[in-house]
DNA sequence: ACGAAAACATTAGCCGACTTACTAATATTC
DNA sequence: GAATATTAGTAAGTCGGCTAATGTTTTCGT
């Protein structure tokens, strides 16, 4: 299988407890297949999760989206930006409060979650093949202890709305 | 917690197999910490991959590194030649094989393998923080069969050396 | 009221990762 | 032995992510 041939300094740390090498090499398979799914949507991954975010909450400022993300600023300002650019956003400046950008999907921009759903789901089917309902849950019992232990403590309380 | 308030489209995934969201924010969590503990190494994420390897195994290829890596070959040179400017590593044609770049640590690369292996120490013991040993355990194996089948299949052989 | 602090967004520059060419060297095949 | 295919590495350009520094606008404390 695809860890037994890992050398020694890496094996080493397969002793119970070893999401250290396993989480990054799972990260880039699923983002590369994700990259694949993707292609026709005009998208790239990481994109899709503001599309579907905005497609359920339109007209969030980039701070909301920064925060729901769990990513820096700039990151999301250039993002925005792409997709702006290749016309899926709108980005107003808010009368509110003149600080703030908010952001919609355009006219072609609403088109756009239905078919990343079902993407989403290919996908997700794909990474559980073989897992059973029980096991499924399991991985996302554990998922998400090791997502929240990960996070820094002052960023738990920015993801409602 | 830190899920609680997801939007609907993604809470709706949220239904057994929901990997979908939880890997990129996992990922992006394990890649900040890493980050940060990494601080004073002179090293980057990613690149402390490629020291423990070539801790193990000095004289590698570039196209060994890359395939053991599951990235693709521009990556690794860039990076390869990031790491010799920064003088951990040094690459030397082959006299075998003139297409092969031969890869190893410098006497200063040499110093890093075990300061990183006590940091991934860190950083899995910060991942799986109140997981049980059965529960560390049952995540890798699950892990381990996502990444298989995330894992395009003509490349499951080219993890040995 | 006013000055300091905080919040929002952007710019510039770095790195990891990708795709799409492209060159150079070795293997194959005829 | 020469034409062809495969393998190794590089170059250029794109995007997601980061840090550090800058400019605006609100908000807060005195």
């Amino acid at each position: 299988m695809a860890s037994s041939d890992w050398p020694e300094s890496i094996a080493a740390n397969r002793a119970p407890g070893t999401a250290g090498a396993l989480i990054p090499a799972i990260a880039r398979a699923h983002r590369a297949l994700g990259q694949k799914l993707l292609q026709g949507t005009g998208l790239r991954t990481g994109q899709e999760l503001v599309i579907m975010l905005l497609g359920d909450s339109p007209g969030k400022s980039q701070a909301e989206i920064t925060r729901w993300l769990g990513v820096e600023p700039p990151t999301t300002a250039k993002m925005l930006a792409r997709l702006e650019r290749a016309g899926f956003v709108e980005r107003v400046r808010s009368g509110d409060d003149r600080r703030k950008v908010l952001v919609s999907l355009t006219d072609k921009g609403r088109a756009l979650p239905q078919r990343v759903g079902e993407l989403w789901d290919e996908l997700n089917r794909t990474a559980t093949a073989g897992l059973s309902d029980s096991d499924q849950l399991e991985l996302e019992r554990l998922l998400l202890r090791v997502l929240e232990n990960l996070t820094p403590d002052d960023a738990l309380d920015d993801l409602g709305s």
